[in-house]
DNA sequence: ATCCGCTATTCAGTGTTGCTATCTACCGGT
DNA sequence: ACCGGTAGATAGCAACACTGAATAGCGGAT
């Protein structure tokens, strides 16, 4: 992967995995699987996996252990009300971040002519 | 300043310093100054100093000490060749990166009712 | 029977980053 | 002599994503 994508996700691959995770509850290897479907095509399954342990010991997500029919049992996680305030930080956060770093890069292609 | 706020800034912070050296040469403490106006108003000195620092040792700005009226020497940073390019690569990670978010956030705005 | 491939998780070690806090230095005005 | 504004440097810290490897269960192919 870019050095500059590996800078740039950090902060925001926790917002993207909670927001996945908003929608339903799942398990680490069906996560990184979304991630490749969703254009993230380059996110590692170590990366996500040392991801929901820290959200996990932060108690943004509750989990269940659900045996699976292939291979080891699954890990499922799903929001928790914390969670769910931490990620609506999240997208203020990122909106506030977003906004202004547009501003700065159609300031810039007004100086290009 | 908030947790998310400072992760999310790496990465992100080296396009905005470069961002502004694009427009014009500048120095470190109006660059904090710039950055204040812009919004980013709890970026503190000792941040952007260490950040030009790093973009100086990997050949992206050229650096001309000017004596200054008050104080210290000026060291004025200018974007050069090799930083443009850095820079055109940021914005299309940039990009990449804030169109899938975006996506994301839709889906989760349609998913709420 | 054995090996391969897919599913599924864990973990130690690495490099980069932005922040905190503090220090130095120059100058003008009081 | 002192303080505030200007200007820069730096040591130490915490957090994060990545690398690379290991473990484990199961099915099907050889």
């Amino acid at each position: 992967m870019g050095k500059q994508m590996t800078e740039m996700l950090k902060g925001t691959l926790e917002g993207i995995v909670l927001t996945i995770l908003a929608a339903r509850p799942a398990y680490g290897y069906e996560i990184t699987a979304g991630l490749r479907d969703r254009g993230f095509s380059d996110i590692v399954e170590g990366t996500v996996y040392a991801l929901l342990v820290r959200i996990e010991q932060r108690g943004l997500v509750d989990v269940e252990k659900v045996p699976s029919e292939k291979g080891p049992p699954r890990k499922v996680y799903s929001l928790n009300a914390l969670g769910g305030e931490y990620l609506e930080e999240f997208w203020r956060t990122w909106s506030f971040l977003a906004e202004r770093i547009e501003q700065l890069h159609s300031e810039r292609a007004e100086g290009e002519h």
